[in-house]
DNA sequence: ATATGACGCGCG
DNA sequence: AAAGCGCGCGTCATAT
């Protein structure tokens, strides 16, 4: 059964289409819902006796699927229009289609203008009076319009290249990223257990005792003092880069910026305190009490997660720096009396990926090893791993300098298709083509400007060229990588989903997806349910790699942990 | 006063 | 040790 929500007057309009998008025959005409009524009404619908639960359709699922949640209803299935228009416009696996020809396209290099084929967004269903005005001036989609750019997203994917089963990619794709937008939502409305107690212990040891807002930690406040008589500059201010790069050259530390790495070059006393002051510095200012405050309320971190916010297909954040919980507090996520946290970790993903998108049978003997570097290692590197790793991030990254470039040549006379596979990505990047991941998400063509840049009539107009469809070139060789890397992992997460909620419905199991970061997800268990967890992530993850490659002899292990805290993962 | 860009550094 | 890719965010400095 599918349903189209859309935004109403007062509330939301409900229609039951077609799996193509035309009105259902049995029930053509739609049913308004006053907004108070809504929960309970896709509550009814999802819990049905002897019925599978709807497919909802919705225009955006950031705008629906918080306040149901909040009002303590979940959803099985959905489809996201927004994040399916947005893959499919560019999608190479459709460019033919009458959908993409006539997607709105604006290269992605300005971030204001990414491709929305339905925008703008509409409000909320359920806020109040404060955005009356703003409902006034935004149009908002009626479920006609909806019904159009579903019908014509049907049609675009039933006229999809059949080719290598290319088109079923493509709909797994879209189905994947309508599911990574409801548990996006549903990780939000959970959150990340958080012991504030902890996070404050750990502020405390590094730094002192908290100080009043404004003020620099006792620790932070010694270090300056230290260092300021070190360099021999009383007013010193360490956290301004140009004081402090004026301080430095006075006493002879001649460096071209103050980043970490070039400041150990140099031996002078002020250095060491001067790397522990930025050190700490930075978890005061980024994660230390003010974070605390504004991030975590009641013992869950709750940042908002933003599906297609990154044109691999990997997810970006906002508030409070979800994708970058550094390891010095993760002390602080810790899990509930009686429960675990289960943390997950596709190891090594994106060789992995590179060895099946590439079909290099030789490096897939490596990734049969446990640890692809060490597998890697032994063929083609004399056993020594560190080289084999940096060699081949290095092939999927396109370094061209410092060991890792001077390692590529080996690398190729080893895996010629794998590293063939990745250098094709380049050239076609830097030919101004587009790549496509594994499922059919394409990266965005070059804007008009990069075509123009490529046209030089001096020889300096050329190097500049050359330079710029270079950078473009690694673009596109990591993004082919990257993105089905992405592909993988939002088939794992949709697959663990499924497995969760199954868990849960038999009242089994009442475990939660709390965190995901590319390659890692974090489930918070109640001990006993740990085992089926386990299980249930590492049975995704094999249907992941099935949906992407189907039986190819390359395997995806996770690695898996089980915690009372996150710093107890790796 | 507020917006913008560079920098530096956290994560994968 | 950084490098080659993808991000978010806090700070400082500068422009408006």
């Amino acid at each position: 059964m599918y349903l189209l929500l859309a935004a109403h007057a007062h509330g939301a309009a409900l229609q039951q289409v077609t799996q193509a998008g035309d009105p259902h025959p049995d029930r053509p005409e739609p049913r308004l819902i006053s907004a108070s009524e809504l929960a309970g009404v896709v509550r009814h619908l999802e819990n049905r006796p002897r019925e599978a639960p709807p497919r909802w359709i919705w225009h955006r699922t950031q705008d629906w699927y918080p306040a149901l949640l909040a009002a303590g209803v979940e959803v099985d299935r959905c489809y996201d229009l927004s994040l399916r228009g947005n893959i499919l416009a560019y999608s190479q696996f459709a460019a033919h289609t009458e959908y993409a020809r006539n997607a709105e396209k604006e290269p992605l290099d300005d971030p204001q203008e990414l491709p929305r084929t339905l925008q703008p967004p509409p409000p909320p269903a359920d806020q109040g009076a404060l955005f009356d005005d703003v409902r006034q001036r935004t149009p908002r989609h009626t479920l006609a319009e909806l019904r159009a750019e579903y019908a014509a997203q049907q049609a675009a994917l039933a006229d999809a290249a059949p080719e290598e089963n290319k088109r079923k990619r493509l709909q797994l794709l879209l189905a994947a990223e309508s599911a990574g937008a409801m548990i996006a939502a549903e990780m939000q409305h959970t959150g990340v257990p958080w012991r504030e107690d902890l996070h404050e212990q750990i502020l405390a040891d590094y730094l002192g005792p908290r100080p009043p807002s404004g003020h620099r930690p006792a620790k932070l406040e010694a270090l300056n003092t230290e260092l300021r008589g070190l360099l021999n500059s009383p007013g010193l201010n360490p956290d301004s880069p140009q004081e402090l790069m004026r301080a430095l050259h006075r006493n002879g530390i001649e460096v071209k910026s103050t980043r970490q790495w070039e400041l150990m070059e140099s031996s002078h006393p002020a250095i060491e305190p001067l790397l522990a002051y930025k050190k700490l510095s930075r978890l005061h200012t980024a994660n230390g009490w003010a974070w605390l405050d504004a991030w975590v309320a009641n013992g869950r971190f709750q940042p908002e997660y933003v599906v297609g916010g990154v044109v691999s297909g990997r997810w970006a954040s906002r508030g409070g720096g979800a994708l970058q919980i550094p390891r010095q507090i993760r002390g602080a996520v810790h899990a509930d009396p009686g429960h675990k946290l289960i943390v997950a970790d596709a190891s090594q993903l994106e060789p992995r990926v590179l060895v099946a998108l590439a079909q290099d049978s030789k490096m897939a003997e490596a990734a049969r090893d446990k640890d692809l570097y060490a597998g890697i290692a032994a063929q083609g590197f004399g056993g020594d791993r560190a080289k084999a790793k940096i060699a081949l991030l290095g092939a999927i990254y396109g370094a061209t300098t410092g060991e890792s470039g001077r390692l590529m040549p080996q690398l190729a006379r080893t895996y010629p298709r794998a590293v063939g596979f990745v250098e094709q990505a380049a050239r076609d990047g830097e030919a101004g083509g587009t790549v496509t991941t594994r499922l059919g998400r394409s990266s965005p063509p070059p804007s008009e400007g990069w075509f123009r840049s490529q046209q030089s009539a001096t020889a300096e107009e050329q190097r500049r060229a050359e330079s710029i469809a270079r950078s473009r070139g690694r673009f596109t060789r990591n993004f082919v990588v990257q993105g089905s890397a992405a592909d993988w992992a939002a088939c794992w997460l949709a697959e663990l989903r499924r497995r969760l909620r199954a868990l849960r419905a038999d009242g089994s199991v009442a475990a939660e997806l709390v965190f995901f970061l590319h390659d890692e997800v974090m489930v918070h268990a109640p001990e006993a349910g740990v085992q089926a967890c386990v299980r249930a992530i590492e049975e995704a993850a094999a249907a992941a790699k099935e949906l992407l490659f189907g039986p190819i002899p390359v395997e995806f292990p996770v690695s898996v942990a089980v915690v009372d805290s996150y710093d107890n993962a790796k």
